[in-house]
DNA sequence: AAGATATTGTCTGGATACAACATGCGATAT
DNA sequence: ATATCGCATGTTGTATCCAGACAATATCTT
């Protein structure tokens, strides 16, 4: 089918469930399914060409990982997240992160590094076009995956990656904040810097800043649009 | 509240799929399902008198939470932790949880204090019986649960639930062949005590040590557990 | 007319039967 | 002995059916 792996594409074919998986976790990640939408079984398998119980084994699946919500007899839905969610999730990262960052520098390649660096370019490029916020995204997540690339901590990785997929889907809202995208972007070159003079400390220091601030403009931006898509039906009253 | 409802139908409602989840997970903690054993979808499936499909969407679950791995075209198998998984796991804990205890301890309320109270003494009592190793696991989550209770934190307590289940099935191990079950329970009673005195930061830092000594003694029970059974491969793991 | 109560339609949850493969093992043949 | 074939077992996926839960609408009562 039409259906193809994600990464690392190997001869073992996948089965349709983890195809549907990941298929579903693209879209979603990349908001092509929004904030609050259903996922019906039913809608999902005819679109795929596929019955229903790798869709519902996907639902599952997804819904441990934390992307989806599963209410007992009402489906999957994607969740809303408050301001509070994004606090958590990027404080997950900001502990994560740095710890995996830490055991992967010194075994960094030189290959590695430039990867890393290739990956910034493209980043710079496509931050200009406003159509590729998703690529922006998966570009995101390729520079810091690749710094931890030789941490060889399989685990961590699983967390970090399903905590970043989690809230990537606001990347898009966060790309209003254009003044926090150069930030950004001027702390991953500082980071990969770092990286390259081998100062594990001060690396590490700054991915655990850069994933805060990262948080923080996200939360800002997040409770600005909520607040101003109320258009104050009741009271005004908020904590 | 802290108790997940595992006894009997206390929720009325649950899926049967969330239920099997639950049982198998249960299973695999306590060690009833040992390391290596093949899940059989059909054995399952006639065991708790449902059909397959709830079985396949809970395995799929339990794969998503790490606790088991399923292999292609070759069904699911509670995977065999090596001492570097443990090593991991531990190591996310000691990062995960002080965090959580830190937000937790300045809103715990004095029945928080004395139910803790209450689980060490239970504990103390069951570490005495050698055929409570389980309730000893249970015990202690339900001790370290508690004092996380107040944290609030959703996203950091579903990670850590599951980080925690994955090598639960070792503190068996970690029972028999180390002296470290007298110390973690000294540190148990330090670590509240310094919760009842408001102590945020000694709290933390001795929780911190407590999950990396805990780590590191088990880590080298299983090594040696492992290099013994390389020796004498007909040496099961029992009292 | 307003509120309480049926009715209906839609979707999830679950069961059953069946087909299609993949895998491992053992028997057979060379 | 080694390689290969064939079969049993188990997973994976499909199709079809039925039972509940909800939501929205329609109907009935007062």
């Amino acid at each position: 089918m039409h259906l193809d792996a994600a990464s690392g594409s190997a001869i073992p074919r996948q089965s349709l469930t983890s195809a549907v998986a990941d298929k579903l976790r693209d879209q979603i990640i990349r908001g092509e399914i929004p904030e609050g939408a259903q996922l019906r079984q039913d809608a999902i398998a005819t679109q795929y060409h596929v019955s229903r119980i790798p869709v519902r084994e996907a639902l599952r699946q997804l819904d441990a990982e934390g992307l989806i919500a599963i209410v007992p007899n009402r489906g999957a839905i994607v969740p809303a997240l408050s301001p509070d969610d994004i606090e958590e999730l990027f404080s997950i990262r900001s502990l994560l992160e740095p710890e995996v960052l830490k055991l992967s520098i010194p075994l960094l390649t030189e290959e590695d590094l430039s990867e890393a660096d290739v990956v910034l370019r493209k980043y710079v490029s496509e931050l200009r076009r406003e159509d590729h916020v998703s690529a922006w995204g998966r570009l995101n997540w390729q520079f810091h995956s690749i710094l931890y690339s030789r941490a060889n901590q399989p685990r961590f990785m699983a967390i970090i990656r399903n905590v970043n997929n989690s809230g990537e889907r606001y990347t898009r809202l966060q790309l209003y904040l254009t003044h926090g995208m150069k930030r950004a972007n001027e702390e991953h070159h500082q980071i990969l810097e770092l990286c390259r003079q081998r100062d594990v400390a001060a690396a590490c220091k700054l991915l655990r800043l850069h994933i805060q601030y990262a948080g923080e403009s996200l939360k800002k931006a997040l409770e600005q649009k909520r607040t101003a898509a109320q258009v104050d039906p009741n009271n005004g009253d908020h904590p």
